[in-house]
DNA sequence: ATGAAAGCGCTAACAG
DNA sequence: CTGTTAGCGCTTTCAT
């Protein structure tokens, strides 16, 4: 009953074969079946048909792996978010493979995904990325990740996403017009005491969030509180003391860094008693629309990840035709009214 | 201030260069530096000590394009999934992505996503997948894409994952034991009339749990109606009529052939004015650990999702090294208790 | 309109 | 221990 299988060897149908059997020689095979410059004029329509005709009779298939030799050029683009950063059961993930699949295919450039563990040494990624089956690389950066500053020494074309980089071109969401809404929604609620959760690892895209709200909290009058929240989401000791304080000093309103914290954050609130909105309004930022209703609508900032990724592979295409790409392009954001805040 | 940047042209330091710079030939290079048989004892240390210093030096790296060619494998494994299925924010679909990730990274192959849309061809994408990029190709058999039986006649190795196919090795989950444990759940609960929502097109998965189910469901005295939800997993008018009946005939429980289904029924119950269970118990088929706490924790079956992708891998490997690959692999599943059923 | 030559970067097989 | 030869499949350039 268990029924066994293996394979026969792979043996490759070449253009060799494509030419012998229409009786001409290689090269004219590979300009009639390629998208040769001349492609039009060289070949005589009777044998670029019996060319044609042999190729489908045999089944040909093009080698990618012998153009891209002959070629310097693989058409294959890579992802790769350092450290854990490729779980796709984060939203914010998963829009960006979503946008990065669908833009790779209109483009006719394949993806690759690079993930590593944490016992994966710097050269060993390294190693992996300049191999010479990308052309260029997406990047995340994030801060775990020191290959960074290896990688763009490398002469491996690259663009960020969701953070900038001083080092590449760039594309990224509004930070700032995302973090101004926020101050000002909260502040029109009659909002005056706030609590900023942030995360202690520089991003670049965190800390521009939490700076301008810290600029348009002062301008309002807000009075801020930053905590820095633990890796995994939950509630700090400082930040337990600070929604547990008396009514009066305690804050209305939460602004997190981004959705998944925000989310973690109304989960802990609900268990010490409080309700969002009444007890405390809790504001995130991502806002990726969910295929499962989550248990709350969160008011947050939506920023369009899979439109980020899409313009990185341009930008990154773009650099690998030898054009110019923008060194920091930004995406608008829109701000969304749920029912936390 | 809108700086931009263009890249210097990528050019790539080859072995030759390294050889050179040794002072030796480049198969000596070849031989010191790559993880040839002989490696040990072909290289007089000395020599080898002078290589990988000029390696080093002109940090080279050897072209993965160029040993593919020459080696005939590329260590690139394809996923294809057909047409829509690789949106990730589907929690199947993101725990799959994630076993492929961590068990290609351990057995050190890269991983390349092929997606496609609903206007592109067959013969685009059978190009797409035996351009011979990738050396064999883990295949989520889906209805929609005829693909399929183009790729079997193919000589690229296949495996399929979650939906068994005649024609290749597959790496799925316990359907029948999964279905025997809801039917006995219910069964055991004093519930009757059982709701079974399933799905039209033939997938040999939901083929199977539904089979399962009505047989088990027989065997315990369980009365059963069978409806096919529709494409975006909303109710059906014939769906509707069957919840609205009259108590007495209404079904006390439903069960969906994935948690997906599941979750829409039990939104669309809520409006209804169904409570879960009290009204109608829910039951799905999946059960992924979520990152986003959803609105309700539905009972279901558990599958390993993850770990199916990553046997799915080893099974290709084991094809590809010419070993025997088992013709079905089924991995165990769990009953969880949520609090709709 | 077609063919011949050369070479992308690498490595297995055989000399020396 | 090291070098030479040959060729993976393709395409660009030059000659016919």
């Amino acid at each position: 009953m268990a029924k066994n299988t293996t394979i026969r060897k792979r043996s490759r149908v070449t253009l060799q074969a494509v030419a012998d059997l229409a009786g001409v020689n290689r090269v004219t095979a590979a300009v009639a079946l390629g998208q040769s410059p001349q492609g039009g004029t060289r070949v005589s329509p009777a044998t670029r048909l019996r060319i044609v005709e042999a190729a489908q009779q045999l089944g040909y298939a093009p080698s990618a792996i012998a153009r891209a030799l002959r070629g310097e050029r693989t058409n294959i683009i890579g992802y790769y978010a350092g450290y854990e950063s490729l779980d796709a059961h984060i939203p914010f993930v998963a829009a960006i493979l979503q946008g990065l699949q669908q833009s790779c295919r209109q483009r006719r450039q394949d993806l690759m995904l690079f993930g590593s563990f944490e016992r994966d040494t710097i050269d060993s990624i390294y190693a992996t990325l300049t191999s010479g089956k990308i052309d260029g690389l997406v990047l995340l950066p994030t801060p775990r990740s020191p290959i960074m500053d290896r990688l763009f020494d490398s002469h491996l074309p690259v663009v960020a996403v969701a953070n900038t980089h001083p080092a590449v071109p760039s594309v990224v969401v509004d930070d700032v017009a995302g973090s101004t809404l926020i101050a000002q929604y909260l502040a029109r609620q009659g909002h005056r005491r706030i609590l900023y959760r942030s995360q202690e690892a520089y991003r670049a895209s965190a800390f521009r969030r939490q700076a301008t709200f810290l600029q348009m909290a002062a301008d309002l009058g807000l009075s801020v509180t930053v905590t820095y929240e633990q890796p995994n989401h939950l509630l700090s000791p400082r930040e337990l003391a600070i929604l547990q304080a008396p009514l009066a000093e305690r804050p209305t309103a939460a602004v997190c860094w981004m959705d998944l914290s925000a989310y973690t954050l109304l989960d802990q609130c609900e268990r010490l008693g409080l309700r969002a909105p009444e007890d405390l309004a809790i504001v995130g930022f991502d806002g990726i629309p969910l295929r499962l209703k989550p248990a709350r609508r969160l008011t947050t900032v939506c920023a369009p990840w899979a439109e980020v990724a899409a313009q990185a592979v341009h930008c990154l295409l773009a650099l690998l035709d030898g054009e110019e790409a923008p060194q920091e392009t930004i995406l608008p954001v829109e701000f969304m009214v749920g029912d936390t805040a």
